[in-house]
RNA sequence: GGACGGGUGGGUGAGUGGCUAAAACCAGCAGACUGUAAAUCUGCCGCUCCUUGCGGGCUACGGAGGUUCGAAUCCUCCCCCGUCCA
């Protein structure tokens, strides 16, 4: 048996075989009977297919909402296929109208080189570095003449373009909204009397004014925006790719890429998109804005807690997306603790454990686990605590700060004696946004000094002698206080 | 170019001269219950000071001025956004 490395994956593998895996969590296949005619083909001539994703580098970090795809991608390479990772450092600053409710400011060429950067650190995480092939469009889009950027606008008609649910609804709802406007100001409005029944016209203005309420205020779009699925189209042309992936709110922008295409003579692509995963909160998506997102380089500790917060039912679409667990498993899995025979939380915990090992290995995700039990299984404080080292010298408390390796150091200033309240204390740490805050939490219960509520608001550290305090504050915060 | 309408706290949005640190809802936070889940219930939710009190001070309703004892609310100018007509 020759080397088998020497021999593409997909060789091993049957076409059906090859589609059963890669069809595993996808949304949708445009159209699956293309994909399949050219496995087919790369299968008969031994050539892989190209496969890529285009990525606008937007953010510095990325999270497990990105991976989705990603894997994806590594699922095509897995069987052989030439994954190309497409960054997006030209059109980023334009910016994808995708999802967006309003037009976003562009990036300057700084920050997307910078994002670029960090993104493939992670990208590798997942991906085969070696056998990833990395591009970047501003490579020829950088080099369009206006001339060809015409012509490429001549390719693709406007009414198609606005039929796109971005655009569509930014149009409609500032139409929506004005006619409900008319409608308000059409209405005679009465002094209200207190205590009084609302008359019946209150009552429709009221009616007008929830619908109002209930409606995206009305955006702009700009012409820029019209261009990006045109231009991001001249990837796929410049790539000759296969498939394309992307999200499933990615779907307008790969099938204007597939026409495009067809536009220069090309065979048109798969479109392969992937479901957005949904964030921590269970309802949107994971996104960094909202602040409802894992990120990949967050510490393991940090990535299980998320993980176990999410809902239950959450849980089996992360089983879906973010694991290589076979689809019959999961199915099993789901059934066992249908039946009561797994419990949920177990579930989660090995769902937890499988997707930290994926990026930072075995040994981290045991550890992660077994903090995670011990913190609020057992309720212990975590191992590892934040230590702050507290030194009074003369008119300022000096403050060193170590948070694994790093070090900060810095000093409070003001009015100080050897007694300090706690509130204002917090706060020079910047464990809380506000010595407001930090009296809130007191008063409400969220704050134990060595393991006793301290709830008076005005209660002080005494910083006359050396002595070591562990702190908790809110759920799980937890602070080493060091006065030396 | 013309005619309308709008800009309030993290978001939506009420509020047309004092009773408004500004309703309501959402988000967020804490507590209870738990499986750090969800759901539910309770409380909190600008900053700051202290003697932590239905306490004092400061800042806040696009921006700058003005009227007034008093302005998110009235006036002037400016900036920004939307709709319709051309």
């Amino acid at each position: 048996m020759p080397d088998a490395k020497q021999k593409p994956a997909q060789q091993q593998k049957s076409v059906e075989e090859q589609l059963a895996y890669l069809r595993k969590g996808a949304a949708e296949i445009i159209r699956e009977d293309e994909l399949k005619a050219k496995l087919e083909q790369s299968a008969k001539t031994g050539k892989p297919l190209r496969v890529y994703l285009g990525v606008d580098p937007t953010a510095p970090d990325i999270h497990l909402g990105h991976t989705v795809v990603i894997r994806k991608l590594k699922h095509f390479q897995d069987m052989g296929h030439t994954a190309i990772f497409l960054i997006g450092d030209f059109s980023a600053m334009i910016g994808d109208p995708t999802g967006q409710s309003e037009t976003r400011p562009p990036l300057s060429r700084e920050q997307v080189d910078a994002n670029a950067k960090t993104y493939l650190d992670q990208v590798f995480k997942i991906l085969d570095r070696d056998k990833t092939e990395v591009r970047y469009n501003s490579e020829w889009l950088g080099k369009l003449t206006s001339y060809e950027v015409i012509r490429l606008c001549g390719k693709y008609p406007l009414a198609r373009m606005l039929e796109r649910e971005d655009f569509r609804s930014r149009l409609e709802s500032g139409r929506k909204w004005e006619e409900l406007r008319r409608g308000i100001s059409g209405l005679v409005k009465p002094g209200r009397q207190h205590g009084s029944e609302p008359p019946e016209s209150d009552r429709k203005l009221d009616a007008l004014r929830r619908g109002i309420s209930g409606l995206a205020k009305p955006q702009s779009i700009a012409i820029h925006e019209l261009l990006y699925p045109l231009l991001t189209a001249l990837d796929a042309v410049q790539l000759q790719s296969d498939v394309e992936l992307g999200a499933t709110e990615q779907k307008f922008n790969l099938l204007v890429h597939r026409e495009i295409q067809r536009e220069y003579g090309l065979a048109p692509q798969v479109a392969f998109t992937m479901p957005i995963l949904v964030g921590l909160d269970g309802v949107k998506k994971m996104s960094k804005s909202l602040g409802n997102y894992i990120g990949i380089s967050e510490p393991p500790n940090e990535m299980f807690g998320k993980l176990m917060s999410i809902s239950d039912e959450l849980m089996w679409s992360y089983y879906e997306l973010l694991t290589d667990f076979e689809e019959r498993v999961i199915v099993r899995l789901k059934e066992e603790v249908r039946t009561g025979v797994l419990h949920p939380m177990d579930a989660k915990m090995q769902l937890a454990h499988t997707i930290i090992a994926s990026f930072h290995g075995e040994a981290a995700a045991n550890a992660a686990r077994d903090e995670f039990q011990r913190v609020f299984r057992n309720r212990q404080a975590p191992s590892e605590i934040e230590e702050i080292h507290l030194k009074l010298q003369g008119n300022v408390i000096s403050v060193e700060r170590k948070t694994g390796p790093n070090l900060r150091k810095g000093t409070i200033t003001g009015p100080l004696t050897n007694i300090q309240k706690w509130s204002s204390l917090l706060h020079g740490f910047a464990f809380v946004s506000s010595a407001a805050e930090a009296e809130r939490l007191m008063k409400q219960g969220g704050f134990d000094v060595n393991d006793e509520g301290v709830r008076d608001p005005s209660a002080k550290l005494d910083l006359s002698h050396s002595a070591t305090y562990t702190v908790r504050v809110g759920k799980k915060k937890f602070l080493r206080i060091i006065v030396e």
